[in-house]
DNA sequence: AAGCTTATTTGACAATTATCAAGTTAGAGT
DNA sequence: ACTCTAACTTGATAATTGTCAAATAAGCTT
């Protein structure tokens, strides 16, 4: 791997504290690879070999069940994903495929449990990260089970909003299907969802979103930090 | 706190590596206390002052939004609950309460984070546990977005058959209403799943219940490791 | 054991969400 | 720009799930 890729990943949270000696011998074996998009690059089940983390592009976690498919996370760059599986040793929950071009950088997870052994400062980060996970896979399930889909999408939509800077006009930033699947419906009901919402001000047109009555889309989404973070 | 509590406490997975000198700065000002069934230890929202440690009863883990309410998780004795809150200095995104008389132990949320930053072993452990319960957070929201209700029963029913080593016929563990809640639906929901598993060997009889056709059962549910862990 | 409270079940109905089948639109590749 | 494929939308309908009300059953207290 390249200095400047290093660097980059030397970034992220997971790795800022850790010591030169536990970074070098993570990524002393670590190798970095393009991908085209949808590409899996795991499948559920998998023995965990590797812990990933996306440079660019991005990854769109997944799981099927019988004829069923969910998307259950995206991960941006600069990010690792498939941390809980590497750390206990047990088989991936979900696949990942890329959602687009994607540069990914491949940790075998014996050295990843290697430096997690000797580098207090590497288990103290991994502690935040999981810690974090766990809160926001706590929302999620919270969210499905509280609010019906038209209401997460609203609070999607005005989570979306504030993240760009309280934009009332923002990108969507993937595909609607995508989205149906992340908020736990069809993309059939999402298109509904979006047009039911039109009363509310929220217009659409392709990936081009606008949110023109925020109080009253507030009002009836009642978001909430206890589940929209 | 007695030397036997104490000695109970140090036996979970969390503490069980932990030095002791660790163990007493830990729980130098722990306290233990009973509470009758039905008490709201927290409420979602509050800053998270304490860890708290289930000794003997049942802890409801739940949550509410804008007139809603679902149960997350049950805790059993002997096991801790709101980590993650606690190490994140975040506040607790579920409010807990006791199901059934029960003996809870806390430890001030301020020593259990001294004690993180200063025992590697500690941090070790709450890496692991924060795994776990992340993954069987994966686990729950698999659920929810994949399978019907009835689909969740099912498979809730075999599990638990296995965890009684492997009964055709066992008790529930709690109420219909709090197993409804926890898996996402009402309590006439639930009442309907259970009937219309009667075709499928399920009878219901308080809280006993018989699977008494398994392999048709498990030919509906299609229970997999890696949502039903 | 009687009485009271709470949980559970059942029925009738309504809301939500999914499915299937066309259309329409948008985007990628040539 | 054109073609082709895939994404998105809309309509019609079905399945799932929730709500409200009432009846029954179970558990607790006295």
């Amino acid at each position: 791997m390249t200095p400047d890729r290093l660097k980059e990943i030397r970034g992220i949270d997971l790795f800022k504290n850790i010591s030169d000696r536990s970074f070098a011998s993570l990524t002393q074996a670590a190798y970095a690879q393009n991908f085209p998009p949808n590409v899996e690059l795991i499948t559920e089940g998998d023995p965990s070999d590797f812990l990933y983390i996306v440079i660019s592009g991005s990854v769109e976690l997944f799981a099927n069940w019988d004829k069923n498919e969910t998307t259950l996370a995206t991960v941006w760059p600069v990010s690792s994903f498939i941390l809980a599986a590497t750390i206990n040793k047990g088989p991936y929950l979900m696949s990942a495929r890329t959602g687009e071009k994607s540069l990914i950088v491949m940790l075998p997870s014996e050295d990843v449990r290697q430096t997690f052994e000797n580098d207090p400062e590497f288990a103290k980060s991994i502690v935040s990260e999981l810690a974090e996970y766990y809160r926001a896979g706590i929302r999620h399930a919270k969210g499905l089970k509280l609010r019906t889909s038209k209401e997460r999408l609203a609070n999607y939509l005005i989570k979306t909003g504030k993240k760009n800077d309280g934009a009332t006009q923002f990108l969507l930033k993937y595909e609607k299907r995508r989205l149906a699947s992340y908020l736990g419906m069809t993309p059939e009901n999402l298109s509904r969802a979006f047009a039911s919402l039109k009363e509310l001000g929220v217009r659409v047109d392709g990936q081009k979103v606008s949110l023109d009555n925020m109080p009253a889309l507030i009002e009836f989404a009642k978001p909430t930090a206890l589940i929209d973070g």
